[in-house]
DNA sequence: AAGAAGTTTTCCACTTCATGGAAAAGTACG
DNA sequence: CGTACTTTTCCATGAAGTGGAAAACTTCTT
């Protein structure tokens, strides 16, 4: 049906090491995948060659060097493609708009653009933050089980940036299973008091890959209706995930 | 020879339209490749229906969102790597110790190990900044062909940021040169006044994939011997570079 | 220190699966 | 509307990947 066996299957390789942390042993890799060792084996050694895969002192495989020359490559082109969605974006909410993934454990913001009112946010393309003040952060935790936010969380601590900022485990786990229930989450000036943001997800099929947000003064962004401007951007971030990904399903070929 | 045929060739056909920019035809994939067109084209389906490469309106193809998550899990994974060559380099001289690599057109600071001093660079990880006023900046353009390098400057600008900041094209090219012939580069304040910096590449066979560096205050990095210090700190980062991309070569098997 | 239990790695006969030439379909250009 | 170019599909052929099981290592146990 799609394609090349022994691509397809390297690629979940890549991927399933990606969802163990970057880091696996071959017989992890087989359990996981159903593959038999051999084949895992030498597709490794294929990959291994290449530098997409690296072997460390422990035998055990971890992501390679050369998956990073290309991830950046794509991480651009992405951002390309997203331009004019994310102008709807302004054209809708006449606020700023921005394009975040995360990227191990911080939120990148891959994308903007700006809004043509005099007052604005700043240009934050490149910058990271840490997910959980932040409204596109809480779209992207919100895609992860709980464990794993938790896990998260412990690792980079919940520094508070404002007053509004939500600094508590219990609180956050609350604030992301609401996120799941409307479909979008807000920042209510919890990463900079008096700036809030509107995000909604960017689906692949499956995960969330990347979170779309317009953010500005909180005056502006309040005054503006929550669950319609909510709907006009998951239009929107539909529209392009569709056209980063489109699933083509033809019934019989 | 190394190993399965498929996967090498997908690969080749992914680092390929990363070098044309990250879209490029059938084509043009072919006669770079060498591959039949055919070949190219299936190749193509199995990464598309895996959302590695994505289809433009013109047909065209074009680096796809799912290289941004693999990339991103493995530039950290770089970064954990390279935290005890970074804590030599900081051992050697004494001042905190970066890891950046080539973003699109920015400089991304990947990791850091802090120098013990008192008065020490901030941390930076995950900031980007322009090549053009950065020791590892000059490293990684310097790996690259003039006429590219014109055109990044040309895209990005060249901002200045402190008096000593290069900000003329022909400078920027003689100075790219220098570092070409030394095999390290210098930033003698050009991003921030009273902050020197010396970066050295890490080479992955062929290319320079990333760049190692020191910074501090002026008066303590220039009272370093810069030839020795370069030394010292290239063989660490060959070093690295070796284990990043162990290419093995086993004489009969 | 020696054995046990778990890895990873190598090997090879089998046949599935990828191959690539050339023709068909689709697009852009004049 | 026809010509030139690019992309896509097709299919007989055999080269290339497969995967079971055994060998070589490592690490944990007693």
């Amino acid at each position: 049906m799609s394609g090349v066996q022994s691509v397809d299957r390297a690629l979940d390789v890549l991927e399933t090491l990606a969802e163990m942390g970057g880091e696996a042993g071959i017989s992890e890799l087989a359990s996981r995948t159903g593959l038999p060792y051999g084949t895992i084996h030498r597709l490794l050694r294929t990959l291994l060659a290449r530098g997409y895969v690296r072997q460390e002192s422990d035998r055990r495989y971890a992501l390679g060097g050369a998956l990073v020359r290309l991830g950046g490559v794509a991480e651009r082109m992405v951002a390309v493609w997203a331009q004019p969605y994310l102008a709807k974006m302004v054209e809708l909410s006449g606020e700023t708009a921005n394009l975040a993934v995360l990227e191990g454990d911080f939120i990148v913001y891959v994308a903007q653009v700006q809004s043509p009112r005099r007052l604005r946010m700043f240009a934050e393309v490149g910058r990271r933050v840490l997910p959980h003040s932040t409204a596109v952060g809480k779209i992207l935790l919100a895609d992860r089980p709980d464990r794993e936010v938790v896990a998260l969380i412990e690792r980079t601590g919940m520094p508070r940036r404002t007053a509004n900022t939500i600094v508590d485990h219990e609180a956050m786990l609350e604030a992301l299973s609401a996120v799941r229930a409307q479909g979008y989450a807000l920042d209510l000036g919890e990463e900079e008091l008096g700036v809030h943001c509107l995000a909604v997800p960017v689906h692949d099929g499956e995960r969330v890959v990347a979170a779309m947000s317009v953010s500005g003064p909180a005056e502006r962004i309040d005054a503006l209706d929550r669950e319609e401007l909510a709907r006009g951007l998951r239009k929107i971030a539909d529209d392009f995930a569709l056209e980063l990904a489109p699933r083509f399903s033809r019934p019989g070929g």
